[in-house]
RNA sequence: GCCGCCAUCGUCUAACGGUUAGGACUCAUGAUUCUCAAUCAUGUAACCAGGGUUCGAUUCCCUGUGGCGGCACCA
């Protein structure tokens, strides 16, 4: 058996988000699995479609993810060229055989024409779809309008009686009748091919075996088979994928509704893995008995278990807190070294880094902000590895995506906290009242704390000791103390902070706090 | 409107004629705890409807309903 080829085939928009990165998976997956070939070949037969640099940033952004192409126009490879518009004589020539083989026909139609036939069939609740009025014309006078330079284009003359029956690797058969068919257009009257001849003609000059692509395509699946068959070759077997719809239910997914462009996503702090991980499990469930529990697969597992014989049918929605759920395993799953190697690359490469999509994606409003953020707190990281690493450690378990780092560690890099209201418990006292107890408690936990030795039991004893002589729930005090220390409500435990912050800045904290209460 | 595809907790899903319909996310409760998180318990919550087929249907068939997709010289 000769090897696996998998192709990915989009048309340079420049846009990669979640469902494009879920339909090309299977092709990375299944390549690697299998060891087959992962191809790249580029669609931009649609001359009015073309993005500056898209293709580059495409690339760029599915290797980011971690899929990565065996052959393309970026690796070359022994079947380019891998961009259509590099292509056109091949479509030419296969256009005319299917015109000297009597499959084709030359059609000079208008647009005015087509969208007036259109109007007609709508307003008689009739299928919309080309009449045929061309299919006709005999050969030698099409020839001679061709030749004497009016504009035309060419379409399929697709079978008028019976039916086709497609065979799909995940929604099995599929029949249309043909009469439901309309004669596509193959060529179009600047010269390209439309998609239709293109896939058909380069599935099978690129040699693919199996052609994965979004459910949209079910329609014009039909097209294809005839098409394959007008050639006389064999179509490579087609596997349609379920969309990824929007969180409401409504619509594919489209970045008008919460897609957010790969690059965004990555800025963000998800882990490649777990895009990976939460993206191929919309639509796609591994067997029971190789399933974990957890639903968490690194790249590896996925490539050894997904298989396309239990992808679904039926569409999945885009589940943002799933999502979160799955990155924040994903991160907890490193080690506290590697999570601090991540989390540098993330904020050189994303977050000060560009990509190249930047160019022309909206940004996003926090981007502005996390930049900012980064740029001041790296250097700072970086400074002392040692530090960050414990401190980080800390938050390890508690963040969801790496952009919650900066403001969760803020207080371990600040000289001076600043506070709200909000900052503050003051349901059982007040601000006057918390200042009086944080100047009071301060001695104490200097007698403790000032040779920075900082001992579990002695620190317990003295807060709720104190809390007890002032008749205060424990827990008020300490929070009291939180407040002061950490600038919030919520944090991990006081004391594992202490020991990275030192006493001087906790005292720091505190006396600011003092002041900033009694102002 | 026409054509096609699909249908299990709110969401992602398991099940492949016989189960108290399982898991995950979310949510709620409890344990733990100086708060949060994590962890561990526990709980709420689903077979779209109606007909068949069958000893027996969530599972097979039909119809309806609903959802999605397609209906370009876009991919």
């Amino acid at each position: 058996m000769s090897e696996f080829r998998f192709r990915a085939a989009p048309s340079p928009t420049g846009k990669v988000h979640i469902g494009t990165i879920r339909a090309y998976l299977p092709n990375y997956l299944l390549a690697k699995k299998y060891g087959g070939k992962n191809i790249l070949r580029i669609e931009d037969t649609d001359q009015k479609r073309l993005v500056p640099n898209g293709v580059e940033a495409m690339i760029e952004a599915y290797e980011e993810v971690g899929i990565t192409f065996d052959e393309g126009p970026h690796r070359g490879g022994a079947f380019g060229p891998y961009v259509q518009s590099e292509r056109l004589e091949i479509y030419r020539k296969y256009a005319k055989q299917l015109i000297d083989q009597g499959d084709a026909y030359y059609c000079f139609c208008s647009k005015e024409r087509l969208e007036e036939l259109r109007a007609t069939q709508s307003a008689n609740k009739q299928k919309t779809m080309y009449d045929g009025l061309c299919r006709n014309i005999p050969r030698e006078e099409a020839q001679k309008r061709v030749d004497g330079g009016e504009p035309h284009v060419i379409r399929m003359k697709f079978p008028k009686e019976g039916g086709t029956v497609c065979q799909d690797l995940i929604f099995g058969k599929v029949s249309v009748k043909n009469s439901d068919v309309e004669d596509q257009v193959l060529m179009k009257g600047d010269g390209f091919p439309t998609y239709h001849l293109a896939v058909v003609v380069d599935d099978h000059l690129m040699g693919i075996t199996t052609a994965i692509r979004g459910v949209d395509w079910l329609p014009s699946y039909p097209k294809h088979v005839v098409l394959f068959k007008m050639f006389g070759w064999e179509p490579p077997q087609f596997a349609h994928l379920p969309l990824i719809l929007n969180p409401d239910g409504r619509k594919k997914l489209s970045k008008r509704h919460g897609a957010f462009p790969v690059s965004q996503i990555l800025r963000k702090g998800y882990l490649k893995e777990a895009i990976m991980n939460y993206s191929i499990l919309c639509g796609w469930a591994p067997k029971p008995e190789e399933a974990h529990q957890d639903e968490i697969y690194t790249p590896e597992e996925l490539i050894q278990l997904f298989d396309l014989d239990r992808v679904h049918k039926t569409a999945a929605r885009y589940d943002q807190a799933k999502f979160d759920y799955i990155n924040s395993k994903h991160i907890r799953n490193l080690s506290i070294d590697a999570l601090v190697e991540r989390v540098f690359q993330w904020a050189e490469k994303y977050v000060l880094g560009t990509f190249m999509s930047d160019e022309y994606t909206e940004p996003a409003e926090w981007e502005g902000s996390l930049k900012d953020a980064i740029k001041k707190y790296l250097p700072l990281w970086k400074a002392d590895i040692e530090h960050f690493k414990r401190a980080l450690s800390l938050e390890h378990e508690r963040i969801s995506m790496l952009a919650e780092i900066p403001a969760a560690l803020d207080f371990f890099y600040e000289e001076e906290l600043s506070w709200e209201d909000e900052d503050w418990n003051t349901k059982n006292h007040t601000k006057v009242e918390l200042a009086t107890a944080l100047e009071n408690v301060l001695p104490k936990l200097e007698e403790i704390f000032k040779k920075d030795v900082f001992d579990h039991e002695e620190w317990e004893k003295v807060v709720r000791g104190y809390a007890d002589e002032l008749g205060w729930k424990h827990g008020d005090l300490f929070l009291a103390i939180r407040s002061a220390t950490t600038g919030r409500l919520q944090s991990p435990p006081l004391l594992d902070c202490y020991e990275i912050m030192g006493w001087k800045k906790v005292r720091s904290f505190i006396e600011q706090a003092i002041t900033w209460l009694n102002k």
